[in-house]
This record gives structure tokens, sequence and C-alpha cells, in this order.
DNA sequence: CGCTCTTTTGATCGGAGTCAAAGTCGGTGG
DNA sequence: CCACCGACTTTGACTCCGATCAAAAGAGCG
């Protein structure tokens, strides 16, 4: 586990960041990264914390990261898992508020520092960057309106089916069928919104179903379209 | 019921306009609004519909609109209610799909259409205006994770006591404590998560409590603080 | 004035949460 | 190298919140 992890140079934050957001030029991008600050983060590591002061957000260079809202009794809700190439936290830098969600490594992660100012700056000046970003929260918006929905009306079931989609979709799977991103029963309940022992259970349905295999924390996925039939319902 | 609704003036569409985005200039507000295709609704009609293309957004100039989507079942989930000021559906422009959620009047309202094209024309020209709408969706998009953590975690009466207090915040209350919004029971239960005789139990619960008085469809809020008390639980 | 939609109350059932205990895995240090 | 420890996983038993079904009472509307 100790993989010695070289920190990227600039060039490479930069061509990673122009993946996600290609309407920076130059001039900006240096702006965004002339003092190269990127961190290494360690499984686990907090990166911000609901009800705290955020000023800045994190471009997400490598590694997964968890955003997720933390409930009356303590209580996770995973709300996404980041990964290459997304921002985190800019949504409390706009509306200058304190961060209302928390964000923690899943697994290493490199992390690119960017300060409110220059963030706000750039959204101001360049309309197309802007343009993209409204564009990426109007997306997110509504895959939470959606959740809400399936939160509210669908069973445990079936959004757990949905998570595992999503999750094959989102990471995918090696040449074996293995889910390429590692969590805990834990946090896989905290994103359904259920019980830990409730998705053991389910776990358990689908593997006598034939439709996943676990080895540990690693999910083979048997019948991915199964599972998208169960998630559905409609 | 049967108002005779006079629909406004030009000059009092871009008044109320530019209540809600004052970063707008004259030539662009009448752009806007040149044609003046407002539009009298009825209570319960439909402006836009979930799975079918919409080519451009409502500006609401009065009365109450609520944005739902629809589940497996058919039952709706109620997002927001919406009302005079408030920008619906643009969402769905912006990400060019199809909509995702519907919208139908809760009470007679005036709406004025906007269409795609100038929509997002003013979102590529004026980084203003792009950064209001920014902000616009950013608030909404943490009010939607926040509704995602209550519902997966938060028990129905907590989350009836919450809406109740929003609905109060939005919507006020008159002289006689009376929740100036008047939804059946079941829009009430749809925008909760729960089933309609839940949402009726529960708001006699909050009867012999003296929280509240109802009266048909009027909810008369005695208590006010106890609910706000209820809904935290944290 | 009757018809339909909404509200209310009662009875029942089941999904999923909680508590408890046993089993497993991986890492650390002797 | 292996034994131990703590964290995670699994299974079982029990409970209860809230959904569903059913039916009566009330309210709004043509």
């Amino acid at each position: 586990m100790k993989k010695n992890v070289d920190l990227p140079s600039y060039e490479e934050v930069i061509e990673t960041f122009k993946k996600s957001f290609n309407q920076v030029n130059d001039e900006e991008l240096n702006q965004l990264f002339f003092n190269n600050n990127s961190k290494l983060y360690t499984r686990g590591e907090d990166i911000y914390h609901q009800g705290r002061r955020i000023n800045g957000c994190y471009f997400i260079y490598s590694g997964v990261v968890k955003v997720f809202q933390t409930g009356g009794e303590g209580k996770e809700q995973i709300i996404r898992f980041a990964r290459k190439g997304d921002l985190i936290g800019f949504r409390s830098v706009i509306n200058q508020e304190l961060a209302c969600t928390s964000a923690k490594t899943v697994d290493n992660a490199i992390l690119y520092y960017i300060p409110s100012s220059i963030l706000i700056k750039l959204l101001k000046t360049n309309p197309e960057f802007s343009y993209q970003i409204i564009r990426l929260v109007c997306k997110e918006l509504g895959e939470s309106n959606c959740y809400i929905t399936d939160i509210a009306q669908k069973t445990v079931k079936e959004r757990l089916a949905e998570i595992l989609t999503m999750l094959i979709s989102d990471f995918g799977l090696d040449d074996d069928k293995v889910l390429q991103i590692t969590i805990t029963r834990e946090e896989l309940a905290n994103m359904v919104g259920t019980a830990t022992e409730s998705v053991i259970r389910l776990l358990s349905e689908f593997k006598t179903e034939k439709i996943i295999e676990t080895k540990g924390r690693k999910l083979r996925i048997l019948n991915p379209r199964i599972l998208s039939e169960i998630a559905k319902s409609y």
C-alpha cells in the first residue's frame, strides 16, 4: 500500500483540467495553476467539512472522493462519488456560504486547490467557462432531483440495484467483471440511504440469484443487465 | 372563482423580472419580452410535461406552480413550489434534454414564455446574468442535496414539520395565522414523500397537540416554533 | 340536489431498522 | 512466522413505522 506517488507536473494538471473544461485559455489556466499547489491525500482524509468555512474548491487530478452530508444522528448520506476531472466544493464557494457537505477521500487522491477569488473571477469574465459550469450544475441538479424521487418511492432493493448500476457506469468493470471502485458496505449503505445490514442482506440475495459474487470488498458483477432491470421498475 | 384577471402590461412584466434578475439591460429585456406572450393558466393546468421536448422556459409573473416528477407507480414527487419571480424549466433547456420534471399550476397563474434561443444567447453574452443563474442553480442544488439527506434519514413526522415550516417561510401567514398557500393533502404528501393517509394522521396529531388547526384546506399555524423544533431533530 | 373527489378513521401487513452475537479479514508487533 | 487485535461483515431475532386496503363522512361543483 505504500506506493510512492509523484505529484503531477504543471503540464499534467493542465492537461487533465482541459479535458473537463476546454473553454479556458492559457493565461487563465496559468492563473488557476501557477503556484502548483496540488496535494496528495490518503484514504479517509478530510478535504473539507460541513458547516465550516470554505475558501476555495478542489480539482480532482486522480483518485476518488466521497461528498456527503451528516444527518441528525451522525449518519452519513453520500451525495456522490467524485473522481478524476471533477470539481468539488464550488457550490459553497459560489453561494458564499458555509460548506453544506463534507468531502473525504475513498482512495488515495491528488487534489488541486483553487482559491475562491480565482474561480469567481473566471466565472465573471469568461462566459463560455461560465456556461460550462452552468451546464454542470444543472446536470447535477437533475440527478439530485431524480434521486429524491427514487429515495421517496423506490424500495431499498431497487435503489441498491440502481446505485450499483451507476457505479458500474461511472467506474467500470475490469476484464474479470470486478467493479473498479472499492468501498465498504457501510459506504454503500450511506449512498443508498439505508442500514448497513440491509445492504448486506440484499447483496446476499443478489449472490444467491447469481447476479453478483463478492470477495471481501471486491464486487464481481455477473449480470449488470438484471441489476438495471431491478433498478428501474418502470 | 371566476375573477377576471387582466394580463400584465409589458412594463409590469419587466418590472417583476428585474426584481429577480437585475443584471439584464433594457435591450436584453426587450428581446426577452418583445412579443409579450404571457398566458393565464388556471388551477391544475399543465405547463410542461416530463419526458417531452421543451423549447423554452417560463417566468412566473403571478400564481403558484408545482414542479414534480412522476415515479414508477405514477406517484408524483413534488420537487418545489415556484412562485412570482421564479424561472421554471430552464434546467432542461440548458442541458438540452427532455424535461425531467413536469410543471402544473396550483393556483391561477400568469406565466411568460421565454424561448430557449433567447435564454441561451443571454447566458452566453451576459456574464453577470450568467453568474446570477449559476448562483440560483447552486442554491437549488444545495437544497436538493439537503432534502436527499432528510428524506433518507428523517421520519415522516419530521419531514412534514419541515415542509410546513418551509411553506410558512415561503408563502407566509396572514393576520389570522392562516398559511397563504392552499394545497390538497395529497399534494402535501407528494411533497413530503409519503402516503396521503400518513399526512392526514400526522396533521391530526398536530391538531391534538394544538400546533395547528384546519378548516378544509386552510391551515392555521398556531405554533410555528414547535414545528421547526420537530423538523430539525438536530 | 345528487355526484364525484377529497378527507378522515380503522384494521392489517410487511419492509426495513435496530440490537445482538458470531465469524472474517487484514495489519502489526513480538 | 504466527498470534492477536480491531475493524468490517454476516446472520438471526425482534420491533415498529408507515404503506395499503377498505369504507364512511364531508365538501365542492355542475
